[in-house]
DNA sequence: ACCCAGAATGAATGAATGTTCATTCTTCGT
DNA sequence: ACGAAGAATGAACATTCATTCATTCTGGGT
């Protein structure tokens, strides 16, 4: 069943000393929420246990209760992490003045949400797996649906942008943001199920 | 679409009567899956205990074992339930000939895909829930995607018909009805977080 | 060179959970 | 009325997992 031999000893590219490292709280955090999500994606979250993220971060069992208080804290602040960065990177990418057409600025926004690349794809089974329970959970949901507002908000006001600009009419920049945000949440669920399609 | 929980039977008000029931098999099977919706539904899946399932069901906790042989099967029975029940009705509203014209079928599957009740919403948490594991398990993509490609073959389908009755062009089917679906899954997901929206 | 604050470890602990099965009970055919 | 088939029960068992904490180890300050 499960591999348990010793042949992931290291999971990171850190070479092989065995020996104790001592770095600063944050840096261990933030190895822990990666090794937490790469576990996530590979196993699914009803399936994690502590000693498989300790694990693949190379670290001791004790470690994640060292430095999150629980198991339950340290998943809640992975979903945190994972779900600023997502929005963070559509918010920037939307309020970038960098980018001055607004149309291209669209395609920018497509091409980050729908990105390649095997992170993205484990961010994304991270971010579902969340969703899963997120009507069980109001912590989750608070998470999501805070971050969520904020991303709508900016994704309106770009809409609205354009259609002024494109002097078009019949339309609702609220309607059109809820209808993309919903379209792009779609897909990728397809994508989650059906890896090639698209 | 079968209503699943008028046919309860000792399950929640009961009071008094402690008396042990025989029931068939399928009966009995059917009274289980329904009540790992519901739970699944209020607990979320990582959280579900076969205790759980079986007291919400009014049973004993090793009947769980009796009709499925595991939990593990218990949960993937649920899943294929719940993803024929949908799926099923979907395609039933498409095919029916008892709605000649196009557009108001495509209404009535709006009305199904969308349609209110607590029961309908419980079922949509299991189905999210269920998706937030397929990446880590073939078992539920397998599941999911089979009765899924049925789903879209059909929608292409109509929406193939309805292209060719309303003589539009520069349309495509195919990519009509994945953006479709793609968009009623986004919607689902959407009010899943934020209950009161649309 | 030495020290020590606190970072890291992992064996031990206790609680929770899936599964089993000896026993009890219900139903139905005769 | 009776007995057998098998449905239902739930205490007992084995396992797995989160959490604790006594101990070990590290690196910077003096």
């Amino acid at each position: 069943m499960t591999d348990t031999s010793g042949a992931v000893v290291e999971a990171l590219p850190d070479t092989g000393s065995k020996r104790r490292q001592i770095r600063p709280k944050a840096e261990r955090r933030q190895q822990l929420i990666d090794a937490t999500i790469r576990c996530i994606a590979q196993h699914g979250l009803s399936a994690i246990t502590m000693q498989m993220v300790t694990r693949e971060a190379g670290l001791s069992v004790g470690i994640a209760n060292l430095h999150f208080e629980s198991k339950d804290n340290l998943l809640k602040e992975t979903l945190r992490f994972v779900a600023e960065e997502y929005h963070g990177g559509q918010i920037e990418i939307m309020e970038g003045e960098d980018i001055p057409d607004l149309g291209e600025r669209l395609d920018a926004l497509l091409d980050f949400q729908l990105g390649r690349g095997v992170t993205q794809r484990q961010k994304m089974s991270v971010w579902f797996a969340y969703y899963g329970e997120a009507g069980a959970r109001p912590v989750y949901q608070k998470i999501v649906s805070t971050v969520d507002r904020l991303a709508a908000q900016k994704l309106e006001a770009l809409f609205t942008d354009i259609i002024r600009e494109g002097g078009y009419q019949d339309v609702d920049a609220r309607e059109l943001a809820t209808g993309y945000s919903a379209l792009i949440d779609g897909l990728h669920l397809g994508l989650l199920v059906t890896p090639r399609e698209l």
